[in-house]
DNA sequence: CCAAAAGTGTTACACTTACACCCATGT
DNA sequence: ACATGGGTGTAAGTGTAACACTTTTGG
């Protein structure tokens, strides 16, 4: 048998997980979906599902978040909706016991989202919720933690591309509505990263950082005090320099 | 049908892909190997091969490694060797058409050894060379290089990925042999990147970092001029402030 | 002596930080 | 009036960029 013969393979099946993300109430939440079924029932688990043969790997995870919540991605690849929430592949996770029954390959993707009403997960609405994720991932350790399979170590690892991409890029703006205020972006990064900002210097850096933000000419009070400026997300993906994380 | 009964998939081969990045005579090389059978028979491609039934991702691309080159991976996760090279997950590659004969989803590797001698392909000494990047993914696009399937994305991926990297961990040192000088060090990075550091803002910069370098104890003139201090890796892998790539 | 590479000092500039201060709204 | 959040000004500190200059080898 050659190395490169297609019709001698070990049986695999390939799905996607998701690891969605938003901020809701100054938190940083996942969505979570409970299990119907063995093993892990009752628990738990990310949304995901099979790849179906005729479909690639993001259309698969773009099918599913459809399925899941009723957003549209947003593939940077893709003519996406204005309304799309980004959605980029993760990793992939392929421990031959990962899943107790058989030899599964999963492709997890990262979705980032603004806010959303309570999920819809079937049509049954206690079998999905957003739930903060220190309150996922706190325990002992990741591997312990109440998520069904290696959930826990899928959602660490989203979690960390999160905080580390929003430095450079402006990929916070995808947790925010079309329009938005600077402090609104700026609640969204202390909620990532658990800090608090100087709203002054925020305000300077994001404003004063060519094509980022672009004014889309209205102001709002929702937040109270003074009217804020609206703005909408630029045509600028990258920001340099960085936003500097705050040390611990 | 439940979306989640494993019995019940489409049929996937799993492989692994690797991108071996190396630093050979001032530029940036890959390894490819010339495969030998349909399709794409006589065309270059990145070497890997599939997935055992009892062995996960990484696993497979050190052993495909090994095989290919006789490097030891240094995975971060075990107790590597230290004459080993870096390993680690780059993306996923899954479109249904990607491979004509049937579904296959290769999970690619990124590699990073130092220079090395010749490879070995089985022995054969002309169906594997280092190639310059530059070589391998010129043309009018990437998906009309030379390289086999989609091994020009996926080469692509990899090159950019190496160059973004070391721009904010020690990773450059994994291109360079155990002791090594701050010269040879900075051409890593001029090869790269494509582009010339100032030598003494560099040398700066890297011996100013707490745990990145720590001395080796000798000197070499194996550059010609004046001796150089070697250096090890330190402890540190992450760089920060990071090493600025200068525009252009 | 000269070329080549290693390494140090110095100045100008970019950017961040911390904080004083003013602005415009709701109650 | 006053609380709340939005936004500007400014001075100190940190780090980079550019480049003059010295050091130590080989030829």
């Amino acid at each position: 048998m050659s190395p490169y013969d297609p019709s001698a393979f070990p049986p695999f099946a390939v799905t996607v997980d998701l690891v969605v993300l938003t901020v809701r109430r100054h938190a940083l939440c996942a969505l979570v979906v409970r299990r119907g079924e063995q093993p892990f029932q009752g628990r738990w688990a990310l949304p995901g599902g099979f790849v179906r043969g005729d479909e690639d790997l993001a259309g698969a995870a773009a099918r599913e978040l459809a399925e899941e919540t009723g957003l549209c991605a947003h593939d940077p690849a893709a003519p996406g909706v204005d309304n799309g929430a980004h959605l980029e592949q993760l990793a992939t996770y392929g421990d031959p016991k990962r899943d107790p029954r058989m030899r599964v390959v999963s492709v997890a993707h990262l979705v980032l989202a603004p806010d959303l009403p309570a999920p819809r997960a079937g049509g049954d609405a206690n079998s999905a919720r957003w739930a903060p994720v220190d309150e996922l991932l706190e325990g002992p350790d990741q591997a312990s933690a109440g998520l069904a399979f290696d959930h826990a170590t899928i959602l660490a690892d989203g979690v960390e591309r999160a905080r580390s991409k929003i430095e450079y890029s402006s990929l916070a703006t995808a947790f925010c509505p079309p329009e938005f205020t600077v402090g609104e972006l700026r609640r969204v990064y202390e909620a990532v990263w658990g800090v608090a900002l100087d709203p002054r210097n925020f305000h300077r850096k994001v404003t004063g950082t060519p094509g980022f933000l672009v004014p889309a000419g209205g102001t709002t009070t929702r937040q109270g005090g003074r009217p804020a400026q609206l703005f909408r997300a630029g045509g600028a993906t990258l920001l340099n320099p960085p936003m500097l994380r705050p040390e611990v």
